[in-house]
DNA sequence: AAACGGCGATAAGAAATTCTGATCGATCGA
DNA sequence: TCGATCGATCAGAATTTCTTATCGCCGTTT
């Protein structure tokens, strides 16, 4: 009778390709790892796995019982999920998945309000682009995703929780009169600077100004919103920032912050989930907290861009 | 750690309510059942059984547990499938579900096919109304439909196969001139008969006829079309039917038989199957077979309609 | 060419798990 | 109160699964 077992040990050797480090990696001795191996195959009447000199290689059978094994996997351990979060919510650890354009702002905000409300939960974070998130988040490498929506996919839920509107930044002593009309006119003298390819910000970015053509704008790709802030602070370009970036970014006055016209462009950011996961009244709680914190990280744009306006009133 | 044994157990507990009956189910002993659920218990730290003097009942997460429980047991079952049909195509047994305005005309026909072209294949059939085949075929009980499309279900994926035309059958003698109209007052004088509820076919009549109102329909329900024709036979009514009925219930001139004005009004026959289903080449194979069965139920009417008309003009 | 090293299979005995059969305790109905 | 039913418990048996030791294969190294 096929076991949960047989399929563990065949999902570990799908990932190593190797016998030994899968038995390692299980916990057992690879003899034992090897007879459940066999056992498996004689079970099926397939040949699950070819073995060759330099490891252990998945036939096309073996990739398929691997995948569906993986799935099932998967729902066992939402079994185990799902009976802790009815035992005592939010106290299993939650792998949470983040976006950079999101991260590096919002969780300084989130650990202090996740500590103060369920000291139990620990968070794992998971920083990378949107469709890495989403591949880890389907294989059960994740639980929750932070990211900026609409994700359309069938077995992915999604809540959104806030805006996020986008402000201009500039290099220092700009003058605006009023608001920013978002126009490829606008970075006639000034290149527009993105984030690599990759990154969701990079896209919607060029979304809001109306560009298609990556024309004026300078492909040279930052990795981090930082970067691109002291490119735009020595002159080089300017930049559309997140609203919960503005705080980090934009203190001191390293760069003059633009309010666009209305409707002020934004971006919407919320949570995603496996539509199989047991966690949902885990991760509606998580979503109150988290929708704080952006809350929090979203306050001193509105003192900077003001603080701003008084200063060049003045002169 | 969570096993297999332990969710199969569960399993029968759920469909059995009862700790005894489940164990003669899975063929253990009462005890080793016990103990197993109990350790279930244990590892997932809540109560999933409610033990009562009149048997077994689910808590509220032990039903959860076992709903998912379930989804993995069918999903561990078409590992196996799957690996039967890549090892012998079309060898293991296919339970096929069929609605019963289908099943009476297209099995004779299909079964001898099905014995020379797979000589090995078993077809466990059932016969039931297509909400029951659906519900059957989602919680695995059921591989395979053969049913009126369209179904709309994420879960489930659907092949159609082939057109069924609906023939008007009327009172023997009844003239016509040329092609019928579809139309409410084709009903004045004669009652529309239908089946009892829950059969597609009878919707879909009353679609054809335009007829939202049950007027001059007769809700008296014959649960098969055999005892219809025989309400037809007796000048009770009239009735609608699907071109591969006519062979058995219109021979010998039982009813008069006419055929629509373009566009003649037709259902679509086709197979559905879980979408996760590991059997789809079977499936499109058998899918060849049943199309060819149709084909000849579908041959006799011609035949018949052509003949009526042949004596009608004599007379 | 011979020795080596990495890899998975095999073998035998040990350990752990799981099962059975007998029995118990509780509860409900007569 | 008795009897019947149901699930829990217990002890020993049966089965499964694991570990350690070892083998055989085949590239690589020396």
């Amino acid at each position: 009778m096929l076991s949960l077992k047989q399929l563990r040990y065949l999902d570990a050797i799908a990932r190593h390709g190797h016998f030994g480090k899968a038995a390692t990696h299980c916990a057992v001795s690879q003899p034992a790892l090897s007879m459940q191996i066999q056992e498996l195959e004689q079970e099926l009447g397939v040949q699950l796995i070819e073995r060759r000199r330099q490891g252990a290689q998945l036939t096309a059978a073996g990739r398929e019982v691997a995948r569906r094994a993986q799935r099932i996997l998967n729902e066992v351990r939402d079994i185990g999920d799902f009976a802790r979060q009815s035992a005592a919510p939010l106290t299993a650890p939650v792998r949470l998945g983040v976006i950079p354009t999101v991260a590096p702002y919002v969780l300084p905000a989130l650990l202090p309000l996740v500590r103060a409300d369920y000291p139990l939960l620990v968070l794992q974070v998971r920083e990378t682009h949107t469709q890495q998130l989403l591949a880890e988040l389907i294989d059960g490498t994740l639980d929750l995703l932070l990211l900026a929506l609409p994700v359309e996919h069938p077995e992915i839920e999604t809540q959104s929780l806030i805006e996020d509107r986008f402000l201009l930044a500039m290099p220092p002593g700009r003058k605006l009169r009023g608001r920013v009309r978002a126009t490829p006119e606008l970075f006639e003298h000034d290149r527009l600077l993105l984030l690599e390819e990759g990154h969701c910000l990079r896209e919607q970015a060029l979304a809001v100004c109306n560009l298609r053509q990556i024309e004026g704008v300078d492909t040279f790709g930052a990795s981090s919103l930082s970067t691109i802030v002291q490119m735009v602070a020595n002159g080089m370009g300017m930049t559309l920032l997140p609203e919960i970036s503005i705080g980090l970014e934009a203190r001191g006055g390293r760069v003059g912050i633009g309010r666009f016209a209305d409707p002020e462009p934004a971006r919407t950011l919320g949570l995603a989930w496996r539509a199989t996961s047991p966690r949902k009244e885990d991760f509606a709680a998580l979503g109150g907290l988290i929708a704080a914190a952006v809350r929090k990280c979203q306050k001193p744009a509105a003192d900077i861009v003001a603080d701003q306006r008084a200063r060049e009133r003045r002169t």
